[in-house]
DNA sequence: CTTCCGTCTGGGAACGCTCCCAGTCGCGAT
DNA sequence: ATCGCGACTGGGAGCGTTCCCAGACGGAAG
């Protein structure tokens, strides 16, 4: 008799409002902590909700009031993103810590194929969600085009080239690159090389540019490898190919610490020391950087800042104020430990 | 006048029905692609829906409907997962790719706080998906509490060893490690050692009792480190302590393989060989095996069919059939490198 | 010609909330 | 006694769908 299964016939603000011998307008007040509810009628209500044992239905709510407190994240290509970027992890969390303080849920959508793309756009439009934060989306992206023609609340890490008016948030990576090899540089080093990656994106075209206005003169393009990927295997291959072309090389820059990693392994396979023989220094001081032997010297992204800028813009437009769309940049630092 | 912000006032049901010259029945039938139709109403009113631009309501759907085509993914403890727990990844993509099969969303939920775990509770109770996937829930996880009080469509990877009659997926732990240390001690090993992890959950439990299985009577208890995170600096302060206590050591089963790249870092410090002097075998073939110096012998899980088959589970149980609460145990295989 | 059935359509009635207007009550000021 | 106002409450209307019943239509079978 008293434990009826909940799952098949799930209690409303009507049976709360029945035992509670008030009306559904007073329930609804306690539930959204209204004021003008006497301590009799509160008290009552909570009661009877625990005895019922009511859960708010959000879809109703959601309707009424048109908004879902939800706030989506799209992650593009999770594999390579998860597996490759340490700091999607750090991301995320800042992202969920800023909507968690103003009492937003975090939803984290995975695109991994075309029909997730429609899928999510669908889910997008659909009301699930106030608002939208996208990481690393590359030009072209469809979902970012949904984005912004829905004229939804959203905003980006990173800079999507061809999408205008939504706000993002990034680093300066034309001036960390050139920071970073001027310090490599200033180690007395004569032959700089570049594994550089990603340059379908501002980031990687960035980097590269960096690169080459701390260089000046000293700049020389065929010591530029450039590889699709910021992975491992592509820091790899691509110090062999250095290798190959000047074997006198002592300095690289990896534009991330994965390749920078990678990096270092051949050198250690070819027997040549790190940093005695050649300078090496990556980028993103991710986990890989502290990990490597020896550890990376790197940039340092604010990623959970990153992550909890971009939340806070779109809580902002979800307040309903107007933010700037032309980007916001945090501050990077360079960590320099014992590979140059 | 054509190109009206579609953000204020969105078209809804009866917009199209007014401008497709049809009743909101049939609009709805046309939107789920039911029969009974006909081809005129049809293209009327796909006509009609590009024209004014409109996009279905999902709010209101799932409140007719009670189902909102969502599955969730509850997150536990991001940071060291993500860090540390190169498996997730493939979990996630395996359930991503299940359910985008069925047409359902995927929706990962992040949990980072004690705010945040009452907010998804209430995210999962109020209708937002239909089922929820919970993975590597520690004992007493209160989420995995309300799930099962709630009834909802629920299915673990891993085993919470205080909830009964939900399924779960996962793997043969104690074989596993009983398998792999026995390949080991086959390599002419006489001392050997482990460094075990999360003795709060089965899997750590399980992995540790089935290195004492293989190794019978030369089992020696004092050549087990147990330490709570398999994180690469426990293999790191594991092994040390190791060789203070058995410098003779010559094999060593690190329960992870994060744990026993912090093993080879150790060995390489103190001067052994690898696998010369000392043999050593992880846990997960994870990127840390293959990265390692030199590649290491390791248990593969199969983790994106963990995912896949935990994901299947919630859509058999939406679908209605009953599902079977024991337990599904997946293969696991023997990866043999170099380390060993 | 009637009957029956399959095809197609319209629209009332939910779904479970929130919003908001109208109204009651009690109390201090006039 | 009357008024005004703040505190509180009830309940109708509406959010945008789906569900489903009633009914129209046309053609084949009797």
């Amino acid at each position: 008799m008293t434990a009826r299964r909940a799952a098949s016939a799930r209690a409303t603000i009507n049976d709360v409002a029945a035992v509670a011998g008030v009306s559904r307008g007073t329930v609804s007040r306690v539930l959204n902590s209204e004021a003008y509810v006497s301590d009799a009628a509160r008290s009552a209500v909570t009661d009877a909700i625990s005895k019922v044992g009511y859960v708010r239905n959000s879809a109703a709510r959601n309707l009424a009031t048109r908004q879902s407190h939800a706030v989506g994240l799209v992650v593009h290509e999770p594999h390579s993103l998860f597996l490759e970027d340490p700091n999607i992890g750090s991301i995320l969390l800042g992202i969920n810590s800023a909507l968690s303080d103003a009492d937003y849920q975090l939803v984290s959508l995975v695109i991994d194929s075309e029909r997730d793309s429609h899928r999510v756009a669908e889910y997008l439009s659909g009301g699930f969600v106030d608002g939208v934060i996208i990481v690393s989306a590359r030009a072209h992206d469809p979902i970012a085009k949904v984005v912004a023609e829905l004229g939804i609340a959203a905003a980006f890490v990173g800079h999507p080239v061809d999408i205008e008016g939504i706000p993002y948030v990034g680093i300066d990576n034309f001036s960390a690159a050139k920071a970073i090899t001027t310090k490599l540089k200033e180690t007395g080093r004569r032959r700089i090389g570049m594994i550089a990656a990603g340059l379908d994106r501002d980031s990687g075209q960035d980097r590269m540019a960096g690169f080459r206005a701390a260089l000046g003169d000293a700049f020389d393009p065929d010591l530029v490898i450039t590889t699709p990927l910021y992975a491992h295997t592509s820091g790899i291959d691509g110090m062999r190919l250095l290798l190959d072309r000047a074997p006198d090389i002592d300095g690289v820059f990896a534009a991330s610490d994965a390749m920078a990693a990678g990096v270092l392994d051949v050198l250690r396979e070819v027997g040549r020391s790190v940093p005695g023989d050649v300078g090496v220094v990556g980028f993103d001081d991710s986990a890989w950087a502290t990990r490597a032997q020896p550890p990376l010297s790197t940039v340092h992204q604010p990623a959970g800042q990153l992550g909890r800028r971009a939340a806070e813009s779109v809580l902002a437009q979800l307040r309903g104020e107007t933010v700037d769309t032309a980007g916001i940049f945090l501050e990077t630092a360079i960590v320099w430990r014992d590979s140059a």
